[in-house]
DNA sequence: TCTTAAATAAGAATTATTATCTTTAAGAAG
DNA sequence: CTTCTTAAAGATAATAATTCTTATTTAAGA
């Protein structure tokens, strides 16, 4: 896995330190969608010594060289996603559970959707669903 | 509109007080989809002895009654809608412009996809989409 | 190995929001 | 209309998440 870091981060033109191994490596291992606090302390387990700025300045840092999104949500922290590919989220309505949900179908009928309609005085780069509801059984 | 937002605030069986009047007015004028800080701001041209407190806990009674609507947003800071039927947004990639974005067809499209395709342990309760991109031309 | 720009640590500062506590006033009851 | 009760507002302290600042350290190329 640290292989697959390092390359991530050099291929980005980034210095690699400890810290941006640490904080890129727990957001992949950490799966639902850590805040930078989940981050914090979950790299703190090994190495107590990196401090919380270093971590949002991090995580920054990796989401704006494209390795990491924000995930948007109601309340007031945000959360990162180190899945990549196009995907949605299902948010539950009583939690703060936030899962993945690819539909590669979905996408082309909206893609196409959207394609014949043209709204007008906007360029589409990108369309997210968020589906909101409750996790059942589970 | 004075009397509109008396008559919702009532429906809701909220007590009437110079302070809701003036903050749900604000937000049905304030057209972009504005935050606590500019509501309080536009209140405070005519009222300017509103507390920021008291903005904020109108706010969160008139969503819990449902008068409005929180915005997501990845930044943190929180937006309130007064548009009650279902919508969407569109985000701007560069700047914090929010609009909305009403398609009852697409709504449609998408209902009829879930009805048939189930996603497992989620029971659906709505769907946002956030669409993003740049406006042009304006 | 040396150099230098970039990154980190520590903690102060800022921002958005919430909580607390006292005062005020809305609206019901008489 | 006046009084009473209770919810709402005001002021401000507290908290939480994040950003900023400055001094120090370190990665990586010369």
């Amino acid at each position: 896995m640290t292989n697959l870091i390092l390359e991530k981060l050099k291929e980005k033109g980034l210095k690699i330190t400890p810290q941006r191994i640490a904080v890129y490596e727990s957001v992949l291992k950490l799966k639902n969608h850590p805040t930078a606090e989940n981050v914090t302390e979950f790299i703190r387990q090994d190495n107590p010594n990196v401090s919380v700025g270093t971590v949002y300045k991090v995580l920054d840092t990796l989401v704006k060289t494209g390795l990491l999104k924000k995930i948007k949500s109601e309340r007031d922290i945000v959360r990162y996603d180190s899945v990549l590919s196009n995907h949605h989220h299902l948010y539950c309505s009583e939690t703060d559970r936030i899962e993945d949900y690819e539909d590669e179908k979905l996408d082309e009928i909206i893609r196409d959707y959207f394609k014949a309609k043209n709204i007008k005085n906007f360029k589409i780069q990108d369309i997210k669903l968020e589906i909101t509801g409750k996790f059942i059984n589970n």
